[in-house]
DNA sequence: ACATTTCCATACGGTAGCGTATGGCGATAT
DNA sequence: ATATCGCCATACGCTACCGTATGGAAATGT
């Protein structure tokens, strides 16, 4: 009557989210060009029989990982975004620690590689586009409510993001102090004007 | 006493160069997973025995393509940030829209493959640093001619490169007018201010 | 107890790509 | 004219994948 065997083993079975996530570690630090089924399959320690079991083909799997990514990410934006009234220009800056990567390093491997996916495969281009029109939503209500005009909120959303995805591409390895220092000047040049408009 | 048949076939034969080049067609496209060389051979209508005439093997090509490029963004960004005096807050536009995605859809898909690749080779991550880094002096040059101090002639250079890099990764595909407006509205929001210090 | 279902291992055929070996052909040299 | 050299085609072995087919073991239903 015990629901699974996970007291005992620790590791009962596979089901098909564990794959998920495991492929989308494996997304990160390779790409989807190095996520092959059999790879993926060594490193949970079994064999390519249980992945077809679980999945179509690959390209089943790597449907499931936009979509999961998807959701997550629009999920976890208006997490970031909900600011309590008065404190937009705090919540502002909080977003900007929050997406840049240093604070989360293999969160933004996994950003960097669904984005180069999405350079040549149709599926992942609609996914980013939606997560990337949901992200500049919340922030563009974040700066309207910090008393920016339309205009100037939406551009400073894009700048937001833009600035995010740019810098994680240029120092994609190294984190000097120098580096954290031009950052820290750099989300007051996006974020603090929206205050003098205030 | 002809010094080739270039006159009569049009195509007389293929030297190094024209491999890379034609290798970094393919890698715009296809990314450094899609560039194998059967296939570039195709390309040129050969067989990849000509290939390994001309190259000990595949890294020796990307070797190659990475201090090709390396060397043209250098000698590229010098020539675009060469400014009369005065005239330094135009050029800074000037680069802004010559860097833009919209300007040179080619350059920057190359440029986004180089930087992923670079994220899983560290001889492409090398060229990377050593183009941000003469790109960076460039442009904080040009900055600090308008007026600006030290510290933050080098933020807005970051800023700068961050913002077009990350802008041609959230529009990777689609052009539309809005998109247009706002990034003139930026392009003001990262150079207009330094006006203001003048 | 037996049958069924779940989940995974093994084995197979097929393709794509890398690198090598070798042969061929036109151009040049002597 | 013959030999050499530069450039390329063809053919081969090898590996890494994909997807399928089939068998097997453990859990579960009846």
């Amino acid at each position: 009557m015990e629901k699974t065997t996970r007291s005992t083993k620790a590791r009962a079975q596979l089901d098909r989210n564990a794959w998920i996530l495991a492929a989308i570690e494996l997304l990160a630090t390779g790409g989807v060009s190095g996520l092959r089924v059999e790879l993926l399959a060594k490193h949970l320690k079994v064999t390519k029989g249980s992945f077809y079991w679980h999945f179509k083909d690959r390209n089943d799997l790597l449907q499931a990982i936009l979509s999961t990514w998807k959701e997550g990410r629009i999920r976890d934006v208006i997490k970031q975004t909900r600011a309590t009234p008065g404190n937009e220009l705090n919540q502002l800056h909080h977003v900007i620690e929050v997406y840049s990567a240093s604070r989360s390093r293999k969160g933004m491997m996994i950003e960097l590689a669904v984005r180069d996916w999405a350079r040549h495969d149709s599926a992942a281009a609609a996914v980013v586009e939606a997560v990337d029109t949901a992200r500049l939503n919340c922030t563009r209500t974040l700066f309207l409510d910090c008393g920016l005009p339309e205009a100037e909120a939406a551009s400073r959303s894009l700048l937001l993001y833009a600035y995010v995805f740019g810098a994680s591409l240029m120092f994609c390895g190294r984190y000097s102090d120098d580096v954290a220092a031009l950052k820290k000047d750099i989300a007051g040049l996006i974020a603090t004007s929206a205050s003098d408009a205030a």
